[in-house]
DNA sequence: TGTACATCAGTGAACGCGCGTTCACTGATGTAC
DNA sequence: TGTACATCAGTGAACGCGCGTTCACTGATGTAC
């Protein structure tokens, strides 16, 4: 039964994570106290142990929140146009990604900057993590079960050592069908996405553009290109 | 003249970095702290400021040797193979950035890892920050010059906004010549560089490969392919 | 339905730390005559 | 070459803050009989 204690508990727990996370907004992960967090819930800092052992534990919460809020994000985009229009989905789903990284800079900082000194990362956050990574490779593994994934013409097939990490990858993922070289194109496209979100968003492309997003699209473009794919 | 307080002064000063800079190492630019470092120097707080006016400005300086570092290192590595070997010195150049973050990950993490909060990079960093991709772009356009850019095949153009983008980028480097699609795959690749060692450093690859750096490799080699560089 | 006991939430003080920056000061080095 | 003064490096104490975590405690909510 959901005694009175239980609601009042996920209530206070979110309340005091939502605190936490406007903290973090405003000046870090590094920074996040819980002395602050309870002085602006009005409560004893010792209160907060009630729900949290410990200010990395609080911490940890936030970081599997926010790699879930990216993750539904992005699926839900990925999974609104038809199934079959596998170029369209990617393209969501990248725009996806970077509209949620520029709505909340500092939960995207918090799961993909610089890790946080003496915060080690529990196993909890790397199954959260891989959300949008396995997303973008079920989609290329669906495009090429449908028959629409184009090989690029030119392209040399990888070295051997390449060749062996698609292999352990395969395994990780369980996509061995797709053939290997894919799965490399697949990840490179995944460390533009993620790269050409950071630098927009720490501020190191900040003078080559005017205009971002138009940057971005090209980007998505160009990347779908070389993964191969093709709406259905 | 350089007189004996002359010299001591700049002795000292770069005693301070060096200390500094193992904090940073060792915990991070957030905690890096004037009394943690007067305290390894045997030194009062206080003498500090006669070198750095505030913390922040050490942590300018720090950052500016970081990006110095790094630029140094790829443009030697770049100008090491014959001139005209465009596509070697491509790939000289992003395995010199990996292998520079791979051996100071703090100072990586300092430049490009997520903003310190709380502190405004001043100017001076944004001219050191942009030597890398100057290099990169400066490489493309020497390749473009000496005829050896292949444009790719299948490649549709660029959207009008893109192409506008590729403009300003072209006014804000005077490589007004280039191709504006060239350009746009340029600052791609260097997206895509940033973001497959950004994730590995970060941990975000971890799982996904065995031996990162093959990956690395045969990702250098499609960025290289996509922008369209040859060796004459 | 009422009572006795167990569980839990929240308090407030304390422990033992850390920090950046300022300031009046001593004593050494540099400079102009 | 020697002296008088100015400049600078470094000291140590102080100001006014911050932090995470623990602990004995009160009082409310939940549970078993």
């Amino acid at each position: 039964m959901r005694t009175v204690r239980d609601r009042a508990r996920a209530e206070i727990t979110s309340e005091i994570k939502a605190t936490a996370r406007r903290h973090v907004v405003a000046s870090g992960a590094a920074a996040l106290s819980l002395r602050a967090v309870a002085r602006e819930l009005e409560v004893a800092v010792s209160a907060l142990y009630r729900y949290f052992p410990s200010r990395d534990a609080l911490l940890t919460a936030l970081i599997v929140d926010a790699y879930d809020d990216l993750g539904a994000r992005a699926e839900i985009a990925a999974g609104t146009p038809p199934p079959g229009h596998f170029l369209t989905r990617w393209r969501a789903a990248c725009h996806a990604v970077r509209a949620w990284a520029l709505e909340a800079p500092a939960q995207y900082a918090l799961v993909f900057g610089s890790p946080v000194p003496d915060y080690q990362a529990p196993a909890d956050t790397i199954a959260a993590g891989s959300r949008v990574p396995s997303l973008l490779l079920t989609l290329v593994h669906d495009c090429w079960r449908a028959g629409q994934l184009v090989e690029p013409a030119d392209a040399p097939p990888p070295s051997a050592g390449a060749l062996q990490q698609a292999q352990v990858l395969a395994d990780a993922t369980g996509l061995q069908e797709v053939p290997a070289a894919a799965l490399l194109r697949t990840v490179t496209a995944w460390t533009q996405l993620f790269g050409a979100i950071s630098l927009e968003l720490f501020g190191q492309l900040n003078g080559a553009f005017a205009d971002n997003e138009a940057f971005f699209d090209e980007a998505v473009e160009q990347m779908a290109r070389l993964v191969g794919l093709r709406d259905s």
